[in-house]
DNA sequence: CGAGTATAGTTTCAGTTGCAACTATTCTCA
DNA sequence: TGAGAATAGTTGCAACTGAAACTATACTCG
């Protein structure tokens, strides 16, 4: 019967590490400012583009409509972020940092940095350049195999 | 204010990455053989290691003990695997795969093998050698700043 | 021995997740 | 125009999750 070694496995290495890092970083922020990962993500991506919309939030970070939706909700009643409807769509949702959202993003970015660059002295520049294009090819090949599946 | 771009960042992109990957791999196996990506790690583990504990299971996969104790449980129920526990030691379970079991191992791995190489075709061999050094070395570097953040 | 500690595994509970169904609003084109 | 399709976002539900408490068994050392 022939065999898979879990360690060895791509999928499965990926996840692993995806998790461990994502978990780390999030204790960062977590406990500190009482705020999950997709709630850090809705900020993160406010701090960057402000006054978006909830999908256009779920485009750059990944997240699906219901996660997002709720990351909103719960920053909203924590006031890290605001929210008013476009006049011409009122479908559109206008989100934006409130004082407090700006200040978790002013402090977490800084953290969130470092942590990278502690992870990241393994690589050096070029090293570290390859490995980031691996990554965008894997993504590139993913949606290239979707649907596609055997 | 500083900011971060999140489709840059390391821990995000690998998040994205690992996250699509396993959703991906686990519709190869999941309506097929009814089971989920931690039910499917167990039996990976039997496939390569048969009458272990599900503490051994644990740390191959590095699912918590609640999870694999539940993916066991629901394994046990579809009859895909068998538990014994030892004489010695009747705390310990000793897990195999059953009959269908060893089916279902038998039709994954060769599919899931298939995956990762329709996947792999982006690399020539030294950089999918390079890559994976490098999530090695990324693995060891977030188990030396464990603990030790900020 | 036997009280205290450690280990394997399960259960409870509270929170999170995602799909599908829903509301509300806007667009499309006959 | 206005009926039907599309889009933004929310909610109900059922399954999944992990931390902490629990059970059961085995080990330790005074």
């Amino acid at each position: 019967m022939s065999a898979l070694d879990l360690s060895q496995f791509l999928p499965y290495r990926l996840s692993v590490l995806a998790n461990k890092m994502s978990a780390q970083l999030a204790t960062v922020y977590a406990e500190r400012f009482n705020i999950s990962i997709p709630e850090w993500r809705v900020i993160a991506v406010l701090g960057q583009f402000d006054g978006v919309s909830a999908d256009f939030v779920g485009g750059k970070t990944e997240m699906d409509r219901v996660t997002v939706s709720r990351a909103v909700a719960k920053l909203l009643k924590k006031r890290y972020i605001k929210r008013r409807f476009q006049i011409s769509d009122r479908r559109c949702s206008v989100l934006s940092l409130a004082a407090a959202g700006k200040h978790v993003y002013a402090d977490v970015v800084p953290l969130a940095k470092q942590y990278e660059d502690a992870l990241t002295v393994v690589f050096d520049p070029t090293t570290f350049a390859q490995f980031n294009a691996g990554i965008d090819r894997l993504q590139a090949q993913l949606a290239a195999v979707e649907g596609d599946l055997f």
